[in-house]
DNA sequence: CATTGACCTTCCAGTAACTGGAAGTGCCAT
DNA sequence: ATGGCACTTCCAGTTACTGGAAGGTCAATG
């Protein structure tokens, strides 16, 4: 399979897969012409990389995680804990949106956003 | 007042100043030794845009909410609609942690996280 | 056989908003 | 004059790609 291939079937653009083969996450082989040539392997782990990234893994997470995934002799405890990091790290910036969230919608809700220059937002930002 | 100082007023790193004058946000003056002097405005400039930055606007939000907080011919309208356009693509990043939350969450509560190999997040990542 | 168009290659630069660190200067007090 | 702290500039690194340029490969078509 070239790269093309691969990109459709794991959803991944094929730049993004050429970068996670540049930081060591695949290894494609290499035909004659120079093209990457990928195994079921080779797919299978992007395929892997994609819906650990959409499920907020980094890229460090990702590595992590897919050398566990190649271990026979892992313990699930080890994935647990890298998932309970990231649901903790989750979880924080959940908070800290939802914090922005509720100061800003006030704000909003009290600018009466017409043509006159007083402004419950900028007063609020010039710490009024 | 040197940069230490407005630093400890605004509560911004001196690093982060000296950025925001880098690229236009603030223009300090100069004494003679070439250190960078701040009037009370500039100051309450760095206080405007750290407030700014901690309800998440972007930095180029900063620039167009600073520029309407100069303007005395602003309207309230168009503070308002930047604030609404920030708190929209909030809305969104909640909704999209709060999916990997959700998915994430059950993962975990399914994963023994002990001593032995099989684990749900894997087979989930691995496709299963 | 030449050309076209899709696909592939590498390499460089840019994104957002800082942050760390090195090397050097200024200021104040002992 | 010597510490020690504050200040200066400049360069590089962070995250995870993404866009684009310049150019090679391949299969099909005229």
């Amino acid at each position: 399979m070239n790269i093309g291939d691969v990109s459709r079937l794991s959803g991944l653009p094929a730049k993004t897969i050429r970068y996670y083969e540049d930081i060591g996450l695949v290894h494609p082989l290499r035909s004659e012409n120079g093209y990457r040539t990928f195994q079921d392997v080779e797919l299978h782990k992007l395929a892997f990389l994609g819906r650990a990234r959409t499920l907020g893994f980094t890229i460090d997470d990702c590595r992590v995680l897919l050398a566990l995934y190649e271990d026979d002799g892992r313990e699930s405890a080890q994935v647990k804990r890298v998932a309970q990091n990231h649901l903790s790290k989750i979880d924080e910036k959940i908070g800290q949106l939802q914090s922005m969230r509720e100061t800003l919608g006030h704000l909003v809700d009290n600018c009466h956003g017409d043509h006159r220059p007083d402004c419950p937002i900028l007063d609020d930002l010039a710490g009024a």
